[in-house]
DNA sequence: ACAAACTATTCCGGAAACCGAAATTTAAGG
DNA sequence: CCTTAAATTTCGGTTTCCGGAATAGTTTGT
């Protein structure tokens, strides 16, 4: 039977941390794990906890805005203040680590702006960025948001979904034209996240700001789906699409370096600890 | 030495638990709003606890690999498991993306503040807010809460319930009177609940705040009653009751969608979920 | 309509975790 | 080597948590 604390079978007695505050943080990992609401009763299987102990520890997280009830009332799901603590966490953690470096790495290595991007809600918040040295630059500050159909990161994000996730998002986000470049049909949109998907890379062409040329790919994560894109943009005038290919290969090796640096020192979550069962 | 109560009218964020798990969340907060390491002091100045307190918090969370002590091992910065954990609620948040385009959306449409709302003991709680381009405002923000007998969205709310579970609720909540025209009688309130039921949809005549008008349509739900509402709110001087009326139809427009969304995000049956294997 | 089956919620006494003043250890500066 | 400041450990009193059992509320089946 799977159980939410992690024991490590024969470790310092330190680790086998079972206190009550992180039982309740494995329970708010299981919750971020799916992109789905809960029942008391499903939360009871994946945890093995006793209904009235989960029921305890949900009242606790819904009163504190870290989880909200949906729908009828008897689903729970991500709050207000969570999410906003996610959103703070990775954006302001962003300067001191290793991440930063690999970050300046590779705007050594292409010359150009690069940034670290994740998926917010419908939007792509850039997370860090290290300026070109060239003195033509567009000038986007971390913490900003972009539109996901039209930026290269956001073509990613929604090439990792699944048809289902995708549009239930898109279904309600505009495709707005910021240029006229802009894919404002489904279809078309749907046809270049397919391509996306098979290259692995996704491309923006001047179709959120004119002049503007953006590569992106994935930050490679264990379970697959990644919530972190690293991305080149550079002014056209610098920059062709063909030129942009040429840079994949360093890309590739700072998103492969990211993930490395994610991975390091991975300590149990809860859900790998419920998977060995 | 006073507690914390002493000194900061609005200096910290809020550090006041209600319980011990929570003390430790707001702590997070804390080294989450910042880009920078904490050193144990520095959180003592920051939250006015005690640092044994502090201490024994910081070993809890970084036993559990939420925090990371950096280099020399005396300050603190955000452990790999609070990022993924970050990242995975980002990702895995696809209902909420879409539900705040709907609103994004019924905003530009009607060209006014809108919000989502649920009821919550007795009390209507905003869950999600976006505002009118308009430069005057209404400012509320989410996690906010109003009285169900003079918010539009409260009645909606009062009128799903059978007349038992209404007069209960009702016989505990005073009718206070925040403006004039606050209905404060339970016969003028049980028959505007009446024609609310008729309507379907509400209105809330400056009977919360002076100068403020809101129509509120109900989320339907599958079974009937929803714990979820959609409201328009604007100043006086930009709308009418008659004005309101007019965007109805984009207001229920909005409600559809919605219910799409959480019919979408409902989770697996315990059947389902045994059926993947 | 009523009962059977299931789920969510509340109770409450025993058990475990938390609290923080005081004492102790460790590091920094002179 | 001594002084000062910060970090860490100790420990008994207090609070919170735990979860089986009982209760309330909802759907399903007949």
């Amino acid at each position: 039977m799977p159980t939410l604390t992690a024991l490590s079978p024969a470790l310092p007695p330190e680790i086998n941390g079972d206190t009550p505050t992180l039982r309740l943080f494995a329970l708010l990992e299981v919750i971020a794990s799916k992109d789905q609401y809960f029942s008391l009763q499903s939360l009871a299987d994946e945890t093995a906890l006793p209904k009235p102990t989960l029921h305890r520890m949900l009242q606790q997280l819904e009163a504190a805005h870290l989880l909200s009830r949906s729908g009828d009332g008897r689903l729970y799901g991500t709050g207000l203040r969570l999410r906003r603590l996610a959103e703070n966490l990775l954006l302001n953690d962003t300067a001191h680590g290793a991440r930063h470096a690999v970050l300046r790495k590779l705007v050594s290595d292409v010359g150009e702006s690069c940034n670290l991007t994740a998926l917010s809600g419908s939007e792509v918040i850039y997370l860090d960025r290290v300026e070109t040295p060239a003195p033509l630059r567009f000038y986007l500050h971390p913490g900003s948001r972009v539109p996901v159909h039209c930026s290269a990161s956001g073509k990613i994000f929604l090439s990792q979904m699944t048809p289902g996730q995708r549009q239930r998002l898109l279904a309600h986000v505009p495709l707005e034209a910021y240029t006229p470049k802009t894919l404002t049909q489904s279809e078309a949109l749907e046809a270049e996240i397919r391509a996306v998907k098979r290259q692995g890379f996704a491309l923006d062409n001047e179709e959120f700001l004119p002049g503007l040329l953006c590569v992106a790919v994935g930050v490679p994560a264990p379970g697959g789906r990644s919530n972190l894109c690293i991305a080149v943009q550079a002014p056209m005038m610098r920059m062709t699409a063909d030129k942009a290919l040429a840079l994949l290969p360093a890309l590739q090796k700072a998103a492969l370096a990211l993930s490395q640096i994610e991975a390091d020192a991975t300590p149990l979550t809860a859900s790998s600890a419920a998977a060995r069962a």
